[in-house]
DNA sequence: TTGACTTTAAAACGAACGTTTGAAATAATT
DNA sequence: AATTATTTCAAACGTTCGTTTTAAAGTCAA
């Protein structure tokens, strides 16, 4: 019988290893000698356990996918209990949605910061078996978040609320990710930060808590803000656009936002 | 002397099949083999006109960005000079950064589509001379936009501007990713859609411009919204937030939020 | 303790990797 | 035409890859 005394001890520091070197490194760049070496268990161990270095891969990601969804799925059953049949606030979807997630950043029991990571870059992974993997782990808990939405804004067409689902998963994993071009964005010269906490300041859970107080408002947002208007390339406007030579583009949509900053 | 008649177009040819494969299967994943034998070249050709496969790498995108950097600081530039001292509008800023990035979607003499995926995907790579490439490549623009915001926004903290930044980045890459994500937010029934375009529905010029219309009030929707309270964990709220058996965490955002639904 | 499983271990498998070599072919210069 | 420089080519370099194999060690029920 599998996963007994030591067994499991060998299954979980082999997936703990994976998961902290797959995000490290990547997938194709993380190779099973690594792996095995970092987590002190033999070389054919992952193919013993796992079969193989892609199942391996699926496995790191079933072991918190698995929680998580089930949270959100449980969390959007309890708040649509309790609005008792009117549609939700995007708030509430929202933060039943990316909260739950983000706070796994918090637990390091659940994964924390290294397991964000990890998911936020694994999911622009061009790799086949991960697309479809992510496709059919994701879907239910998408299709009814996807559903909630159309309910909570029943004027905005369903595709335009499709559209801005995948510029929230975007702006959230990217976030998550947290490669360096963030160091980018954030500039060599920490004067203008102040120390009030920029980008990559620190790793602990505290990261993930920040982390969501900002991206939350954003998200927001970005969900609704007004509509792109679709009027045929309208009546030229006053700024720039000199493409190359390329055909006026882009100022189809300022014209429907009133600025109002901040 | 190098670049001459043939040579050029081995040149060429190399980075075309490049950027098509490393975009398809990504970095790691594509070897020098595969590269030449789509260019229709020999395998030393690569080591030969570039010296490795990660200065091939580095040209696929600086044959790129080079121009659209150059335009996007052209493009501030004037802004700015029409605007005589005053500050520019968030919208015009935005547009300068990311219509000139999407407007390159629509050119396949820029790049096209391939290109734009390409980079999507590998601003989020984890490979360090990935990160210190795009670093360097990016920082004078990155900067010079940065200021322009904080002008822009002038009641805004500046470390709010930079994650705003960050979190419009990855809406955008992840967008032009593009990766089977959207296929499962997008879900398996048309019927939801009504024809009316989708993410992921073609690949031609239009979906570049289709993307930039949806894209820029998402955007400025993020960048506009309400700030997060920090004031310390509020007084308790209506909703959820049952978390394992975590500290009350994820709601101290909701609050400063109204609800306008679209 | 015997016997049937399960897990670890060391070694090797063939294949594919990025890169280098040195000579042949081509182009440019004198 | 002779000579120099540049580019192409086939072949091989040594390494590392994911996986398999075969035997030893460990575990547990009878």
């Amino acid at each position: 019988m599998t996963d007994q005394k030591n067994n499991l001890a060998t299954r979980e520091r082999i997936l703990d290893a994976a998961e902290w070197l797959f995000m490290e490194n990547g997938y194709e760049a993380t190779s099973m000698r690594l792996i095995t070496r970092a987590a002190a268990v033999n070389l054919a161990a992952v193919n013993y356990h796992f079969g193989s270095k892609e199942a391996l891969l699926c496995e790191v990601f079933r072991r918190r996918l698995a929680w998580i969804n089930h949270e959100r799925l449980q969390l959007l059953d309890r708040l649509e209990r309790e609005a008792d049949g009117a549609p939700l606030k995007p708030s509430q979807i929202l933060e039943a949605f990316f909260g739950t997630l983000l706070r796994v950043g918090e637990d390091s029991a659940l994964g924390g910061l290294t397991f964000l990571r990890l998911l936020g870059r694994t999911l622009t992974e061009p790799a086949e078996f991960v697309r479809s993997f992510f496709a059919t782990e994701y879907a239910p808990v998408i299709d009814r978040y996807k559903q909630a939405l159309f309910r909570a804004l029943p004027d905005v067409p369903h595709a335009e609320i499709v559209w801005r689902m995948h510029f929230m998963l975007g702006a959230m994993s990217y976030a998550i990710a947290g490669t360096d071009v963030i160091r980018v964005v954030t500039g060599h010269d920490v004067s203008d930060m102040a120390g009030e906490g920029g980008p990559g300041e620190d790793d602990g859970p505290m990261f993930a808590r920040r982390l969501a107080q900002r991206l939350m408002p954003f998200l927001l947002g970005g969900l609704r803000a007004p509509l792109p208007s679709f009027a045929a390339p309208p009546a030229l406007h006053s700024q720039s656009s000199s493409s190359p030579g390329g055909p006026g583009s882009g100022d189809s949509i300022a014209p429907s936002i009133q600025e109002i900053p901040q």
